[in-house]
DNA sequence: TTGGCTGAGTCTGTCAAGCAGACTTATCCT
DNA sequence: AGGATAAGTCTGCTTGACAGACTCAGCCAA
């Protein structure tokens, strides 16, 4: 038996995780606001999200804290809102990059990947790295999750 | 009015990534197995999945390339099946450690962090690090999705 | 050899969510 | 005053999630 089963799933980060951001549309909402699209009607119209659930999306990323809401006026019109990434979305870059990485290689396009994270200034392709605190690169088959400080036990039947 | 607009949405990864990983229950079922779970009833009881949507998962995540269904029999007992990371499915590593990192930082537990990846064998936390072809390890801010070489141009109202 | 148990599903009916398309409201422009 | 536009709300339909009962195959014990 694993040893995984052992432990329970009750608070486990992934589900909490995923109560966020794992409804439909909410990626496609956030992948519009990561390269600079921050208007309702520009976020409907380019992702062709249903009015009614990208207002939901957009309330749910904003009770959350990943995004703002924000007035704005161009000069000459009348005011207006826009969505921006807060520090908490903008911290969602290390998974949007591994999602299209991952995408780019398995899904890949004939015509090459239709997006591409950039350094900016430097322009350098951004990739994502694992990483263990002892200065290790390892490859995937080398990690394993491991019970933290806040698993707790699980009565297996 | 932001450069991205100029950029059709029509086949962008993050949209195709979605249609494999934007399913409800999806990560959760992918969590199990990274942890080593990997029967249909230890994964079902466990993450609280309704039976007939584990099945859809199972199956759409098998079609897809990311799991594979294995025959394993103990000793003495009857066959049984089994659902095994591919290698497409162990390349999502560095998502499923984005994701429980940004996870552990914006939804807390005061216990900590229920799951912890780790090196095997160094034992090291691993954790996700942005890092560009030229070294650098930029900040979520200095990073920007350009469109790359499969970006098609969009006809801008 | 019958009856029970277990893992891995399928089947059925209910309820919530997604969806398309029409409607609404406020503000600006002409 | 009339029209345009951004940002929504409203309505009815359809799809997906869900709980709970049922099925089925193979092994096990009496």
């Amino acid at each position: 038996m694993p040893e995984a089963m052992n432990w329970s799933t009750e608070n486990c980060t992934i589900s909490r995780t995923m109560e966020i951001l794992g409804e439909k549309w909410t990626f496609h909402v956030l992948r519009e606001v990561f390269v600079g699209v921050r208007r309702f009607e520009d976020i409907r119209a380019r992702a062709n999200i249903p009015r009614q659930v990208l207002t939901d999306r957009l309330t749910a990323l904003i009770d959350r804290g990943l995004l703002r809401r924000e007035a704005y006026r161009i000069p000459g019109q009348r005011e207006r809102y826009e969505y921006r990434l807060t520090q908490a979305g903008l911290d969602l870059y290390p998974v949007m990059v591994a999602l299209v990485h991952w995408g780019d290689q398995y899904l890949p396009l004939d015509s090459g990947p239709p997006l591409s994270p950039e350094h900016r200034g430097c322009g350098g392709k951004v990739t994502v790295t694992l990483q263990c605190d002892a200065g290790h690169v390892p490859t995937p088959r080398e990690v394993a999750f491991r019970p933290g400080p806040g698993a707790t036990r699980r009565k297996v039947s």
